[in-house]
DNA sequence: TAGATTGTTAATCGATTAACAATC
DNA sequence: TAGATTGTTAATCGATTAACAATC
């Protein structure tokens, strides 16, 4: 087919996945998979691996499976893995501070270039390469530096406010860690949640299933 | 209908923030809602929240809605946020720092007791309340103490190592953040991921999808 | 009471899985 | 070539939505 229109929101959560997956087989210098070996590995079926592939191409080679480096960077390519991302951490607080202090994500191109907090007491000890500004040296930095991406990591009463400002400053692609839904914002945001407080809901829920009706009350 | 067996994850998932949304509704004094004014604030249809919550019981009054309190306190019982927990941070690093810091969580009654990390010189400048121990002193700690959940926040390639020491010491419900699939190590393992780079990836995602086919392109 | 809104059954929609012809 | 495995179409499954009788 090649291509498709539009792709579903379940298809789009499952590449990460593959790409980590065929970044393990890269470095284990397996060069072939098929769609099965793929399957066996991360406990879904052959099928539905083959389905999501062919939303965006034809990336493999009939009666030999997949290149895995090729697939992999088709995958990588696909999510903009292929290219830097510049990142600016808007509250400078725990998960703030997490976010900037995380080196791993240079590996997958993304860098933070930048924290903002209200209170310039809060800038201190900045990780190497990232710079600190009080929230009102925002728009400056926005007018002179590239922001692909802004992770919103205030309290949950700032966050609507920072939402407009970031749109505002034509950054609305924000990876949101507070517990709002900032979509309503405006229509040209592009948001992805963490809510971390949710997840922990959720696995409390289970933990007191699996207590209750044993292991069979668990998904996957 | 009341309390069917098996409930599907999608419709756990979604509890949280009905949670969220009464105790918004509650500080508002809020008393009564009804589907439709539930759906409304939170775009989806009234349907569905009907349907969620008739898996647990019956919550409402017909000709009159639900009671905001009580049908708050319905959810909180089911997601076990009616009783504490007590949690331990495995891995003191970037992110169990942040988990070990964040006070919110204490609100909904989850409580990180001590963190744990093989080096010893980052078991410094520990919040209020939490102990720190080196990786050794895991075992004598889970004899002595309770320990509801593990958070999991060492680097991926400790991770199966950790949740199987964690498994060994009946602490099998684990809270985790590296990007291994842990379920695997044990059948009595429930484990819920935060993912934080697949979440990245996904934003890069629909970021560009957004740029190139416009806003239509974005899922919800 | 009449109007409103639930809980639930039936209909629809979309996502996953199975099957298989195409083909490397 | 023969065997293997893809890409894709068709069948199934499950989740969401619509409809409505029950009833507060």
């Amino acid at each position: 087919m090649a291509k498709k229109a539009f792709i579903s929101e379940a298809v789009i959560k499952r590449l990460p996945r593959y790409h980590r997956l065929l970044g393990q087989l890269e470095a284990e210098n397996v060069s072939r998979v098929s769609s099965y070996d793929l399957a066996d590995r991360l406990n879904v079926t052959a099928s539905q691996i083959r389905q999501d592939f062919s939303n965006f191409g034809e990336f493999g080679q009939q009666g030999h499976g997949y290149n895995v480096s090729k697939l992999r960077g088709e995958i990588a390519s696909i999510l903009g893995l292929d290219r830097p991302h510049d990142l600016i951490v808007v509250g400078y607080g725990n998960i703030g501070r997490a976010l900037a202090g995380y080196s791993g994500f240079r590996d997958d191109n993304f860098f933070v270039r930048a924290v903002f907090d209200v209170d310039p007491a809060r800038l201190r000890d900045l990780p190497e390469g990232v710079e600190g500004f009080t929230m009102d040296g925002l728009p400056a930095y926005a007018a002179s530096r590239n922001v692909d991406i802004a992770c919103v990591c205030v309290p949950r009463s700032a966050a609507f406010g920072v939402a407009a400002v970031l749109d505002g400053l034509g950054i609305g692609r924000i990876w949101n860690f507070a517990p709002v839904d900032l979509s309503g914002v405006s229509k040209d945001i592009v948001c992805v949640n963490i809510n971390m407080s949710d997840s922990l809901f959720v696995l409390s829920y289970y933990a007191d299933a699996a207590r209750r009706d044993g292991p069979e009350s668990l998904p996957e």
